[in-house]
Order: C-alpha cells, then structure tokens, then sequence
DNA sequence: ATGAGATTTTCCCTTACTTCA
DNA sequence: GTTGAAGTAAGGGAAAATCTC
C-alpha cells in the first residue's frame, strides 16, 4: 500500500543542533544521535581554513573584528542595494539570482553552517556575515515549515483512514452481536414432537406457535 | 570543586518591505 | 492606482550549552 509505504518515511526532519552553544572542537559531537548532512565542506581550501581570532596580516582578516564593525555600523561594509531609506525606514535587501542560487546550493550540501564557513560564503558573495546567517536561519525556518505542511496532510490522510476503518469496525461489531443474538434465540428454542415445528420457550405440544416454516 | 554571570549559537516569532495577481 | 496575499530579509528575545572568573 502507498499510505504504508508512506507511514515509515517522513515525520523525522531533524534541522540538526536544535540550539545552544557549541564549541568548535566538539561541533560535531552535536550530530551524533540526529541524522543531519555533514557540515565538513570547504568553502576555502582546508590550508586556508579560517582562524576566528587569527589576524590574517596579508588580507588584514579577522572574523570577530568584522562581525565587531558590522554590529557597529551594520551598513558599512555592503554594496549599496541595501541602504537604509532617507526617512530612517529599512530599505529591504534583495539578493541577485546568482547569489540566492550559490547560497540554495551551499544550503543542500550542509543545513548549517560553522562561523567560517559562512564568512567564507559571505565574501564569496560579497555579502556580510550576519546576511549569510540570517539567509540560512531563515530558510531553515522554511524547510521546516514546508515540512510542517507535509506532515499536516499525511496526518489528515491518517486522520480519515482510521475514520474509515473505526467505522468499519463498529458496524461489523453491530452486525456481529445481531448474530449472536440470533444464535442465543434459537438455543431456547425446543421442537415440537408431533409436527417438528420450532417451538418457543415453557411452549406446549398442544398449542404452540408455529416460527419457523 | 563549584557557582554565578558572560558568551556563543541557534531557533522562533515578528516586523517591514517587495512583488505579483 | 489600490489592495491583499505571499515571500523573504532582518530584528530581537529565549533557550541551551559552554566558558571564565
């Protein structure tokens, strides 16, 4: 059956570290008992593996210092499609086709994303750190929610099969003690010796009523 | 050793903006 | 031109685990 084939898939979607702190050394630790993709990719070559605190002197890098100035002045470091308007109001960022398209295709490789790695994507795209996080915080959130909606129909689909079948069961449990009710009538039953009629109960051979023909 | 506050990272909810019918 | 729905970038708070003093 299709609904059985389907009762043992789905209802697992992990997003994998459900939050909280998770020092590097152990981050893989996290994964263990959750079934989630391997977060190990290399947006840069492991030779250049990124060093938060490392102050890279030939490219003058240093994660906390960038993520430090970005909270500072959060519009100081991006291309200008993402100023604030003159009224002060939030003017909205709308990624390019081609970087929504690297960042939908770094995202089915790994759900999530170390402080390197997404800083790696980030100048990849010339995009902030924080952009980058918030674009997989964000299509987490829609993973799951298409997953939600996926759920929600096969449970409905669950929902009306057990309906069905609970249906099912009572009327058959209704026909079943009409049977036996049937089956304890003709037990009291006695026949008549001179006609082989059926005979009700305390009933005598003289004048009884004729049930069965 | 241990306890309290700080830090880090993620999730969740919400808001604000854009696009499209 | 207006409106409402849908999509999505971003803000902010809470939770959880670890770090630091």
């Amino acid at each position: 059956m299709e609904d059985d084939k389907a009762c043992t898939l789905g209802l697992s979607l992990e997003m994998g570290n459900s939050g909280g702190y998770v020092p590097k050394k152990d981050k893989q630790k996290v994964h263990k008992s959750v079934p989630c993709l391997d977060l190990s990719f290399d947006l840069y070559p492991k030779e250049e593996a990124i060093d938060v605190n490392h102050e890279d002197e030939a490219k003058g890098f240093n994660l906390k210092r960038i993520i430090e100035e970005e909270q500072k002045d959060p519009y100081s470091m991006i291309s200008d499609n993402n100023i604030n308007n003159k009224n002060g109001s939030r003017k909205k960022l709308r990624l390019t086709k081609e970087q929504s398209a690297l960042l939908e295709e770094s995202f089915t490789l790994h759900i999530t994303l170390s402080p390197a790695q997404k800083q790696a994507l980030a100048d990849k795209l010339n995009l902030r750190h924080r952009q980058v996080e918030v674009w997989f915080q964000n299509r987490r959130a829609r993973t799951k929610l298409k997953q939600r909606v996926v759920d929600c129909e096969f449970l409905k689909k669950c929902c009306e099969k057990l309906t069905h079948e609970n249906f099912r069961l009572k009327k058959e449990l209704q026909e079943l003690r009409g049977v036996k009710v049937n089956i304890s009538k003709i037990a009291t039953l006695t026949t008549c010796s001179s006609c082989k009629k059926l005979l009700k109960p305390n009933e005598g051979n003289n004048s009884h009523t004729k049930i069965v023909e």
